[in-house]
DNA sequence: TGTACATCAGTGAACGCGCGTTCACTGATGTAC
DNA sequence: TGTACATCAGTGAACGCGCGTTCACTGATGTAC
């Protein structure tokens, strides 16, 4: 559910109830901010004074700057990969067909998170932008690849698994793509997005 | 073959010949910093070093830091809609499946722009998270949509022209997903993500 | 159940640094006659 | 072709500001007996 690279921090998971909620927040406000002003503008300062803390308390949870980023991008796509979860464990043991039908849906489903997550987009964009966090985003596309690699091998035993992996992985990038382009380009309708992107990714070309 | 949007400056362009390179090189250290050190460490005033410059010499082109990275953003997507111009220069008279047949070439013409820029990919991604600059990106996939469309168009009169710029946009949005992916996944070989995604832009099944 | 002590969570105040930007200026190039 | 003047290109030096971060501390919570 929680990538263990991602879960790994240098500072000590909070022990106290308080402490959780504080640092929820922490992350709550970044993402708010980071809507609002940008990746440009966005400091620990001002994190803190929106959540109504010092810097310090942000340091007891975060090593520096980045590692908040870092952390907040690692919750969304942990987020985005339980609805992933959920959504395999829907089809998973009906079939490839179930798999190739559902792929709307699972569009769907992940455009729903990223939709309800505040300033999710920005969060998305900066795991692109930012040398220090590129990783992130990496290796949460390799892991949903994995998983999908997975749930097809079950109906494909005679398949290459490296085909097959990078096929699913470039589907993967195009369906994050498309996701951003979601709530970038208003000019295309979701739908057809949606209808579109899950007609190519069927791979029903697949050898 | 410079978006109007683009070319158009708060300060005048400089007219003597030196200004001239100086103003493209303010923009080629830009690039190769931002490959260095990326987007969060970029300044104004390791710019101006780099070149050799002091800082006011480069507030006589640029109106403030974004504008440098605008300009650099413009500069490669202008390169790179060159490209397209050319290839539909070869290609739009030839009928429709010249066009769909050309799309690899297409892909891997705009990769070749993308990979001999110094810093082009770190230059993509800036303009994808920082808000003042989104514009750029999102200016120059409608154009390169725009043109598209016109090639299409001469082959499919009956077609609807909204509908069809829909269809064309959401490529023009995986085509450059894919263009980047190029650069970050190295587990997935470029001829398959080239062949692949030609396969899918095809749209053979366009109505 | 109460108290003493240990640990955890957050504060107040400040730091040095490099950022983006500007002012008043000099040197280089172009132009008119 | 030479010179006087206008304009353009770039300099030297500095500015205020807000950034990321830290130190020494206090208040809150948990634990043992």
């Amino acid at each position: 559910m929680i990538l263990p690279a991602l879960a790994t921090k240098k500072r000590p998971r909070p022990k106290q109830e308080r402490a959780q909620q504080t640092y929820e927040l922490l992350l709550d406000v970044a993402g708010e901010l980071l809507a609002e002003v940008g990746i440009d503008r966005i400091s620990t300062n001002m994190i803190c004074a929106r959540a109504g803390l010092t810097p310090p308390a942000l340091y007891r949870y975060f090593k520096d700057k980045y590692d908040v980023l870092e952390a907040l991008g690692g919750r969304l796509m942990a987020r985005q990969n339980v609805a992933l979860e959920q959504w395999i464990a829907r089809h998973a043991d009906n079939g490839l067909d179930a798999l190739r039908d559902g792929i709307e849906e699972l569009l769907r489903d992940t455009a729903a998170v990223t939709q309800s997550e505040p300033g999710a987009v920005w969060i998305l964009r900066a795991l692109h932008a930012s040398p220090r966090l590129v990783h992130v985003r990496l290796e949460s596309h390799r892991y949903v690849t994995d998983q999908l690699v997975a749930a097809y091998m079950r109906y494909l035993p005679e398949i290459d698994r490296d085909e097959l992996w990078q096929q699913l992985r470039l589907s993967v990038e195009l369906g994050f793509a498309a996701d951003e382009m979601l709530q970038e380009e208003t000019r295309v309708s979701p739908n057809l997005i949606f209808a579109r992107v899950a007609r190519i990714l069927r791979n029903d070309d697949m050898p």
